[in-house]
DNA sequence: GTCTATAAGCGGATAGAC
DNA sequence: GTCTATCCGCTTATAGAC
């Protein structure tokens, strides 16, 4: 039911996918769906807090696996890479950032996962940013969030091609650019 | 009408602004709207249309104001502050953005815009980039679209502050970057 | 707990008078 | 061309049997 229901309402719409589609997909029947979480929103708010723990474990092993200060920074890129190619049916683009757009009143629920992702986003890059820039962190930390965004974004919009290898390469600069300023 | 649309649909929704909110911000009847415009998604069309000509018109004085290479790339971004700070009603972040997460099975007469939007954006910075970056002016291009998303998005995630800035700063680093390789 | 069938409400669109 | 009133379909959610 999560399953199908992170595959379906990611890659075509949240609002766009009646709950009748996710019935088809999950091949149960409405009660047991109103049973099991009492509304679409719920579902909705369980299947995005699904995705955001996946995607933060994704994450942590690319940290892990980055043997210096900058790589750990640009983990988040290889990390979205992962996320994508693993992932059987790829979401549009951002699921939170989608969420965010199409429930502009959405339950605390909800809002509070959106949160929790740039929180996320925002704490580690800092985090990371911290030993490349040293007084500079925020700025790079803001740099990176923004580029990363962008990449995301790129899949919304179908422009630029490879747009993980552009905020990569984005964020890389940035990463320099704090070491040398000027 | 349409500015009542333009209002209310890209700051409250596309698909979370029933007509009848439109119908009361325009302070006209639903038999009006229809009349005029023949369906919702018709007025969500020409209010994308209308917009794309409008910001297309304010980034034309920005590039115009702009006296040398660098300041016409960058351009982009302080159109983009003029557009929101002179438009009583800012919308939530990028209406062609928003209208692409929302109505992911858009009419023909929608995507258009949106393709219009890329298409504006892809090409101008294109050209922009040339004098700067020359055999990498794709890659510049790139690398500016990604940081003007990157900007967008960063008002619909409410972070970072200043988002402009931020994405000023990046495209900034990346025209430097590339006029000197290393 | 799961199904079938159905209720309740909303949103987009239209009819017909003026 | 505009209004009032209304219709119709879709979507969410529930009732009641098994």
């Amino acid at each position: 039911m999560l399953k199908a229901a992170d595959q379906v309402l990611f890659d075509q719409g949240i609002r766009a996918t009646p709950v009748d589609a996710l019935l088809q997909q999950a091949e149960v029947s409405a009660a047991t769906l109103y049973t099991h979480f009492g509304s679409k929103d719920a579902l909705i708010a369980e299947a995005l807090r699904v995705r955001l723990a996946d995607w933060q474990g994704v994450w942590d092993q690319h940290i892990v696996a980055a043997d210096n200060d900058m790589a750990r920074l640009l983990a988040v890129f290889d990390a979205l890479a992962s996320y994508r190619r693993d992932k059987g049916h790829p979401s549009r683009w951002c699921a939170f950032l989608a969420a965010a757009t199409e429930l502009p009143a959405a339950a605390e629920e909800i809002s509070a996962v959106l949160a929790a992702d740039t929180d996320l986003l925002a704490t580690r890059l800092l985090h990371f940013s911290r030993p490349l820039a040293g007084p500079r962190a925020q700025e790079l930390a803001d740099e990176v969030l923004l580029a990363y965004s962008g990449t995301l974004t790129a899949f919304l919009r179908g422009y630029p091609n490879a747009p993980i290898d552009v905020g990569r390469r984005l964020a890389h600069l940035a990463a320099k650019a704090c070491r040398q300023p000027g």
